[in-house]
Formats: structure tokens, sequence, C-alpha cells
DNA sequence: GTTGAGCGTT
């Protein structure tokens, strides 16, 4: 690989930045991103054809075309293909976001038959419009359901009609509603970090990375080893964390739940049942560090 | 291997 650096502009007419590749000649996606806040990909005219070209991206690695950047300009992608710069996408998205202008919200489905399976909820509920996820929740020991699941539809309008009726799904009258988790909206603290809860152990930090940049710059990502279901991630700007806080995001066909990093209740017993020493120590101790534990992630 | 109101491994 010869070049150290590729050029890379936000359009054809601007002028090109020099990204640094890494070793093997691939460039990182967050390389990028450190200069183009929300970008997702790259593209590049193809001399021969005159037309754009995507740059392969695999797991936020970029890889050179035909192994070889060139003397080629490259030119941001931006998320839904939206080439609006960064600060007007964190102000529409944190508006639209807020205002709650008629969105979807994941609804409960009570009453499940014991064999209804995710392909039966996803084939019952398409017959009244979109479905972008369903789930059926079920005890991880034994596999079986638990008699209940989620649903989330495209249009708030098959939502309304979902909800407005009962529904007979294999042999059994279920209802649908809005989950109580949602009840109440949620407390008003205005930190850059969000929780992440309901993560899968298979969402990694760079997925989840790639996934909420399309809201904003994304300073950091962080998982808790062992796994617990939850992460944190940390934005550039606490509108854009805030504007998220409350929400459902599907991320890899699972619904998950974002809201403040700073708990309600600080159960400490909870992260750490057996601390040594008992817990007015650990207490005493977690008060000190203003919650800078884990320390990187304020 | 069961069951039938509920609320999603913080």
């Amino acid at each position: 690989m010869s070049e150290l650096y590729i050029r890379v502009a936000e359009d054809e007419s601007e002028e090109p930045m020099e990204i640094p590749s890494e070793d093997d000649g691939t460039i990182l996606l967050s390389s990028v991103a450190a200069q183009f806040p929300g970008a997702c990909g790259l593209r590049y005219r193809n001399p021969e054809s005159q037309c754009m070209r995507g740059v392969r991206l695999v797991e936020g690695v970029l890889h050179a075309p035909e192994n070889d950047w060139g003397n080629l300009v490259y030119v941001v992608n931006y998320p839904k293909d939206n080439k609006r710069k960064m600060e007007e996408i964190d102000a529409a998205s944190a508006v639209k976001v807020k205002r709650g202008f008629q969105k979807t919200s994941d609804l409960i489905v009570l009453g499940l038959p014991w064999k209804t399976s995710e392909q039966d909820l996803k084939d019952y509920f398409t017959t009244f419009g979109e479905v972008i996820m369903v789930q059926v929740k079920r005890d991880l020991k034994t596999g079986n359901s638990k008699g209940f699941g989620f649903v989330r539809f495209t249009e708030y309008e098959t939502q309304t009609k979902v909800i407005a009726q009962r529904h007979m799904i294999d042999g059994r009258w279920c209802d649908c509603k809005l989950p109580n988790s949602k009840a109440s909206p949620d407390e008003p603290m205005r930190s850059r970090k969000i929780f992440v809860g309901r993560c899968t152990e298979d969402m990694t930090t760079d997925e989840l990375r790639q996934y909420f940049m399309q809201y904003g710059e994304v300073t950091d990502v962080f998982i808790p080893k062992p796994f617990r279901a939850f992460a944190f991630v940390t934005f550039a700007d606490d509108q854009v964390a805030q504007a998220l806080c409350g929400e459902d995001l599907i991320i890899k066909g699972i619904s998950v739940h974002i809201s403040n990093a700073e708990p309600k209740h600080n159960n400490i017993h909870q992260l750490f049942p057996n601390f040594p020493g008992g817990s007015a120590s650990l207490a005493a101790m977690f008060d000190r560090s203003q919650y800078q534990f884990p320390s990187s992630h304020v």
C-alpha cells in the first residue's frame, strides 16, 4: 500500500482533507467520522464509468477499491442519503424525536398461546400493516414462551388500529397494549451519556457506534463485561442524548430502550452485591467518585 | 413435560 493518507471531501466541489489509513491499507470509518462527524461511508467517481461507486464497508472498516485507494478524491456519505451538515442533522433529529410526531411504540402482546412463534406473530400482524419488529419472550433455559411478546409497526395508523381491537392468534384471544415501561415520560437530567437497555450479547461497541452515529457525533460506547444487557453511549452533544431518552430504537431487529445514564435509584448493591468491606465504604467511594466509575465514562 | 395475569435479563 503506497499511500498513507487518502483524500476525502464532503462534496466533489469541496476541498479534500487527508485521512490516515491503517497499516493494512484500510481506512477506519471512525477516522473519517473524526473529521466528518456523522459520516457513514465513502463513495468515489469511477474514472471509467463516471458513475459514483460505494466503498466497501465491513464492520467499520473501509476497503480500498481494487486494493488501491489511488489518487482519487473520496466523498463522504451521510445516513439516509442526507447530505446536510451534521449540525443540521442534530437539530432536525432532535426536534423530530422530541416532538414525538405520531411515532410508533413497541406494543406488548398479552395472552399468546405457548406455541406461537415470532414468525407466527409476524405473519399475523403483517395483515394489519408493515411490521418492523416482533419478539416472543421466552424462558432462557427452557426456551418456552412466556405467553407474551412485543410488536412494532412502521405506521402509527396501524398501531392505533391494532390497539383498538382484540386479536385471535393461534386460537386464543390476545390484547395489544402500550407497555407500562413507557407510561411515564422519563427523567430530566441533561447528560451527554445515554443508557441503552435490553441490548443483546451480539451487539458490539462498533455496531452501536455505527448505529448511533446517525443521531450525532458519538464520543464513547461502553459495554459492561460480563454481559449485562445494557450499554452506555456518549454523544458530543447533550441535546442529541436528551432527545433520544425515552425512545425505543431498533438495533439488529431488537428493540432497545434509551434512558438517561444516571439511574433514578443508584442501587450500587445491584452492581456489586458482594463488595468487600461492606456497603457503607462502597457508597462513600461512589459518592466521592461522582460516578466516575468506570473511570473513562463520565 | 405443568400455567394464563402480566410488562421487555439495568
